[in-house]
RNA sequence: UCCCCGAUAGCUCAAUGGUAGAGCGAGCGGCUGUUAACCGCUAGGUUGUAGGUUCGAUCCCUACUCGGGGAGCCA
């Protein structure tokens, strides 16, 4: 059992102190969500997050969640309703007396969970705890909890797998409407990365027919009815009556794809779900997940390390410039140390460092430390040693290069021979390794040779004819070219602390998991 | 898929070969400008499923299902 739990709803609320919490100041408009008619019908509705920001004085109404309901018998009977909407990390406290005309029939029986409406006046508050609260001129009801009994996420702990019970209203909880959060800006911030650096996005395809994605056991995709499927010569299903008329899976990885459109717009990047048939069962995997797949032209294995460290840099500023109270609560409730481990990695460049040489780190290393698997060049690198190295040895991310081609992909530039004084061929490859998640991203430089690719493709026992578009690319001004695919999920896990994979996208499949 | 561990109240766990307890949550009451509050009372369980051993199984055995940790595959 994982010994993480997650509070529910904290009783706590109220806004941080600005200076030290809130760097980023979000822009002023806050009423409408949509239409201009919208704010018209409701011009005082604002948002927790911003009522949590304004100044006292104004008369607002916000709108959202009880997480808890604490009463009073003081002035005769008051209620303390901290109120939700998800808009940032802290609910807003709303006091309501007993002179409201539903103070006894509705407010008293408010319990975590119901959706309400409340009128008021923001305005310091009395108490400890929080600096600003509103005075409540009407609390209106909109969706009660039917039974307070059988509640699903009621005020307490809960595990974090009892929650993956309850994707549907785990988000509700502190931890997990935070997680949606950081997800939510660690997307934006890739975008905006990629754009200020002249990268376009290319939405590559989902189903995919072209069976040459390479590793990994696909989902089929198909309309043929299972129960009484065509059969060709030999028995077999036959595709060529099915809705595309060949074989057809969910895509493994755009980088094929997403190779042509580099090989024109110099700059791109795919960013969507990958599908993943596998049959893993671990925290770190999932069968549907989002990567993240950036392609440079006239760019080599150093120019796509460099990119990776940028990214990676880029995107864990913003978010601790961003969300410094999501931030906080993971330091705090996550993981101990969170933010100092984030900081560092900005701070430092990131180790680099030859394949070749990372085995000889290992195979001293492994005199004292006890490893289960033995390391030896041409061999892929066990967990374990992937963890000693970016956990013990060098404590920060490592970018290994230049791995033995045999353990690679088809589509690897082959280095020139003695790279890196190596005992045999290698490719120019490369893995970033980070602590707590190990690897975040995989990328190379693409072989750009067509006759080395071809050899390469015969090497492997592929089918040239099914890469004939790929193949064009090496035919029609080819180029140097590079990229790397990184896993969000795993990103999500990195910034975060949280240590299982299910518990950083909203609803997870994996073997056997798909109930929502 | 492999190795290890687990499944008992809404949740987290305890327990004896003779039909089960606590904490939290929930309900009610008391106290309080409250804050993961405190005090009292109440309700709530064919002990994951299917077999087997036994006079008798929550406990012992087998299979299955689901969950967790680790490994492989990888991002």
């Amino acid at each position: 059992m994982g010994g993480d739990c997650s509070l529910t709803h904290e009783g706590r609320s109220g806004p941080r102190t600005a200076s030290t919490r809130h760097p980023y100041h979000p822009p002023p408009i806050v009423r409408r969500i949509g239409t201009p008619d919208h704010g018209a019908r409701d011009m005082s509705w604002i948002t927790v997050k911003h009522a949590l920001a304004a100044d006292p004085g104004p008369s607002v109404t916000i709108k959202g969640w009880i997480r808890t309901r604490r009463d009073s018998k003081a002035d005769g009977g008051l209620s303390f309703l901290a109120v939700a909407d998800g808009t940032c990390h802290d609910a807003i406290q709303a006091v309501a007396k007993n002179d409201l005309p539903n103070y006894e029939s509705e407010i008293t029986r408010l319990t975590t969970g119901c959706a309400v409406e409340v009128d008021g006046t923001l305005v310091e508050s009395k108490g400890k705890g929080q600096s600003l609260e509103i005075q409540a001129t009407a609390v209106r009801v909109l969706g009660w909890v039917d039974d307070p009994d059988t509640y699903p996420v009621p005020q307490k702990r809960h595990t974090f797998e009892y929650l993956r019970e309850q994707a549907h209203l785990r988000v509700r909880t502190n931890t997990f409407g935070a997680v949606a959060r950081v997800r939510h800006t660690l997307a934006c911030a890739t975008h905006r990365f990629f754009d200020e650096r002249d990268f376009y996005y290319v939405h590559t395809p989902i189903i995919t027919a072209s069976d040459c994605e390479g590793a990994g056991q696909m989902f089929r995709v198909s309309t043929l009815d299972m129960a009484n499927c065509p059969r060709d010569d030999q028995g077999r299903p036959d595709f060529a009556e099915d809705f595309f008329g060949k074989e057809a899976h969910l895509t493994v990885s755009g980088q094929l794809n997403v190779e042509t459109y580099c090989q024109a717009l110099s700059r791109v990047y795919t960013f969507g779900p990958t599908f993943r048939a596998e049959n893993s069962n671990t925290s770190r995997h999932l069968a549907e997940f989002w990567m993240l797949e950036p392609e440079i032209a006239f760019a080599d294995l150093a120019d796509d390390a460099d990119l990776a460290e940028a990214y990676i840099k880029y995107v864990i500023t913003d978010l601790l410039e961003r969300r410094p109270d999501d931030m906080d609560f993971f330091d705090q409730r996550i993981e101990k140390g969170l933010l100092d481990r984030l900081r560092h990695v900005v701070d430092s460049p990131f180790r680099r460092l030859p394949y070749t040489e990372a085995v000889q780190i290992l195979q001293e290393a492994s005199k004292k430390a006890k490893f289960e698997y033995p390391v030896e060049w041409g061999s892929d690198l066990q967990s374990e040693h992937e963890r000693y190295l970016t956990e013990k040895h060098f404590e920060q991310p490592v970018v290994l290069i230049n791995y033995p081609k045999q353990i690679k992909a088809f589509y690897m530039r082959l280095n020139d021979a003695g790279t890196d004084n190596a005992p045999a061929d290698t490719v120019a490859a490369m893995d970033v390794l980070v602590p707590g998640v190990g690897e975040l991203i995989g990328g190379s430089q693409r072989e750009e040779r067509l006759d080395v690719l071809d050899a390469r493709i015969d090497e492997m026992g592929l089918h040239k004819p099914d890469y004939w578009w790929y193949r064009d690319l090496r035919k029609y001004g080819t180029c140097p070219h590079a990229g790397f695919g990184l896993g969000f999920e795993r990103l999500i896990q990195f910034c975060t602390g949280m240590q299982n994979i299910r518990d950083v996208i909203p609803f997870p499949r994996a073997p056997k998991q798909a109930e929502f």
